[in-house]
DNA sequence: GATTATTGGATAGCTTCACTATCTAAATTA
DNA sequence: TAATTTAGATAGTGAAGCTATCCAATAATC
């Protein structure tokens, strides 16, 4: 198919999609000649899921990471998950104390060089960042924020489908990423649920 | 305190502040003459406040609502809860259809207006983006999700504090902003246990 | 009191990001 | 042959979040 038809079955604009080809997110049509080329299936599911990334926030310089996963995946699924985790997560200036982020790693069953210590400094700039705003997470929430994640990630690593490789890889890289807006507004909604229940005081 | 003093003491640069004062983020000092004034404590307060939710990934737009939340808060908590949800959930152009979300609603336990219509549409956005990915959730992992999602909620409200309405306020607009990156580094972290528990076959 | 530094306020500029528009020559289609 | 479409290059746009420059008026210092 041409350029026109792959706009208006993606739904992207021409100068969209010739954008993305530039920035290296949408591989090359096959050339015809010198100035025409033709794009196939892939081409459609791949603008689908660039779409998809961009409008879960992921920047496009994220986008070309987790395409750049997909396309030439690391074969432990631990290394995958680095990738994937390195795409979407903020940008880190370092030289931050670890100290905090350690004893919840710990907390989350810890095993030495078991995660990346970017995961790690993650953490500390969130708390990091809760500290300077002088605000403080009871233990209470504190523990239920370790039970939670642990909850979720747990069913979403035995989630990973093991028939084959491609199927994995699709699982873990695009589900990081695009679950994170679920996962944010599902809390929100379920706040809503849970303050109705404790203050039940509304109209 | 004077400008000078109140940027050396928050790290935030005098233009930043200057534009933040325009920006209405932090109120005007106390005039001493027509080119004068002096700020105060709850400046600095005001100025670190300002840097987390920025570097939370608020929007200066997100950030005004949530001060402006702080300053005149609702009466109710829910209607508390409504504005600082408000303030951080993603802008939407509606018309998502809501029937897979109000699934998941009630599948946390839903009662019929417990739950700010938009809250359900950030949840429908959410998915609808997944769905155009070609992307499924397993079931087993969306029941994680709820059970993980509802852990958090629950804590976070039984967490809120009822002494003084002022840190019930701050808890819940602050606490909702603050703790989104957390979160997400967090379940990072636990993905990456969770990987190395499964696969364990790194060397 | 004279001089130097600082301030509030206004306006304009910068950088990044994600597009969007325009142009040209070649190629396809009618 | 004439009209349309395309690849590729280059440039422009608009929002966001600062950053820089001026100015007249005030404060601080000598």
């Amino acid at each position: 198919m041409r350029m026109a038809e792959l706009s208006a079955e993606a739904g992207v604009p021409v100068p969209t999609i010739k954008y993305y080809l530039r920035e290296g997110l949408l591989p090359q049509g096959v050339r015809t000649s010198a100035t025409q080329a033709r794009y196939g299936d892939s081409h459609i599911r791949r603008l689908r899921v660039i779409r998809a990334l961009v409008d879960a926030g992921v920047s496009v310089a994220g986008v070309r990471k987790v395409l750049a996963t997909l396309d030439e995946p690391p074969h432990e699924v631990a290394d995958l998950l680095g990738a994937a985790h390195a795409a979407v997560a903020p940008r880190g200036d370092d030289g931050i104390p670890l100290a905090d982020a350690r004893l919840l790693a710990e907390r989350l069953g810890f095993r030495p060089g078991a995660c990346e210590p970017e995961r790690l400094a993650d953490v500390a700039r969130a708390l990091d960042s809760l500290n300077r705003a002088g605000f403080e997470i009871p233990p209470d929430v504190m523990t239920a924020y370790l039970e939670g994640v642990r909850t979720i990630a747990r069913a979403e690593i035995a989630g990973v489908p093991v028939d084959t490789p491609e199927e994995a890889v699709r699982y873990v890289v695009l589900g990081t990423a695009l679950a994170e807006p679920l996962l944010l507004a599902l809390r929100r909604m379920a706040e809503q649920f849970a303050a109705v229940e404790r203050f039940p005081s509304d109209t």
